[in-house]
RNA sequence: GGCUAGAUAGCUCAGUCGGUAGAGCAGGGGACUGAAAAUCCCCGUGUCGGGGGUUCGAUUCCCUCUCUAGCCA
């Protein structure tokens, strides 16, 4: 079976530099899984590699869509695959690398999305009577036609109460029972096989690496980009870390000493969450992130031939 | 020096008409199938500034000391 190198670990974990210097080794080339790289334009806050990092590794993935686009898992999970199998036709070996677990998970898993419309008139409706009528009676719509979902959704998590809700009007499909089924046959159904290493350090010292990169974003001007995304429309970058805290410092509420903490501090607890999603991964092989990139390297590649 | 207001969780503060206390934020843990850098859930013992007094009982009332603001000299 073909061997697929998934690598993930938390923001400032150092995933651009190992996959690049393991790639040269290896002749592989890079797709990367983050969801907000995937745009074009949003380079500063999302710490994107730079052709000079690349050192000529092949990316997929980056920079393919416009900031006003849609775009989802979904569709990246499509690409991914699309861009595994030309990969291995050629010859060489994909390398999936970051940070977003769901997109991660969605290759690895080979997550279903068919029939899970989005419609999106249905899904505004239904905000509209959640803001009228609150939480409780929109969960109480969901418990009524699936009832399974509505037991595994909290009433407050109203993003995801809403979005059961689509699915089922969409094609009468229950969510759960749809996630229930995919997790069933996932594992026994991929054509590949999925390598998954997680870089991993200390919190305190992920901290600081935190902490020296937002430093770093604000000297390269993530000020401008930030406005630059603040005088967008409604788009997925404006919920990005990085930019919505610059937001009230537009608008003359907030000191940039703060905007910066605070970039901080929400880039510490995504990283956080992050590794909530890394940990319940199947089969993951840790890797240390203050080790050398060559021991490394070594480490996952005698992982990938021991196996074969 | 005098007056006034404070001193309670890592931070900002609420509260107890006297029966040893609770919010937000931070922090920790978790969930996650078409927005996911999003969204959501769970977790609160701390000499209630020090000392003394009154009281069966004081973080709460009284006295005193220390510190911090502000005002008056």
């Amino acid at each position: 079976m073909d061997n697929v190198i998934c690598i993930v670990g938390p923001t400032a974990s150092g995933k651009t530099s190992l996959s690049i210097s393991l790639a040269k080794k290896i002749n592989g080339e890079i797709i990367s899984a983050d969801s907000m790289q995937i745009y074009k334009g949003l380079d500063i806050a999302t710490a994107k590699v730079t052709k000079e990092e690349m050192q000529g590794i092949i990316h997929h993935c980056i920079n393919i869509v416009n900031m006003d686009s849609d775009f989802s898992v979904a569709d990246f999970k499509k690409i991914a695959y699309e861009k595994i199998d030309q990969i291995l036709k050629k010859g060489k070996t994909p390398i999936i690398v970051g940070g977003t677990g769901l997109y991660m998970s969605s290759v690895i898993l080979d997550m279903n999305f068919d029939k899970q419309e989005i419609d999106e008139e249905y899904r505004n409706s239904l905000y509209e009577i959640a803001k009228q009528k609150g939480n409780e009676y929109v969960h109480n719509l969901l418990n009524q036609v699936d009832e399974k979902s509505a037991n595994e959704i909290h009433p407050n998590n109203l993003k995801r109460v809403i979005r059961a809700l689509e699915m089922y009007k969409s094609n009468k499909v229950k969510s759960i029972h749809i996630e229930e089924e995919n997790k069933r046959i996932s594992n026994m159904k991929s054509k590949y096989k999925f390598n998954l290493f997680c870089i991993t350090m200390d919190k305190s010292i992920l901290d600081e690496r935190i902490n020296q990169r937002v430093d770093v974003m604000f000297k390269l001007g993530l000020e401008k980009e930030a406005n630059m995304v603040y005088n967008l429309k409604n788009c997925t970058a404006k919920q990005a870390v990085g930019y919505k805290e610059f937001f009230e410092y537009f608008k003359g509420n907030k000191k940039i000493n703060e905007v910066e903490e605070e970039i901080k501090l929400r880039t510490r607890q995504y990283a956080k969450r992050q590794m909530t999603w890394f940990k319940k991964m199947p089969n993951v092989i840790y890797l240390d992130g203050l080790e050398a990139k060559d021991k490394n390297v070594e480490k996952i590649m005698e992982k990938i031939y021991e196996k074969k």
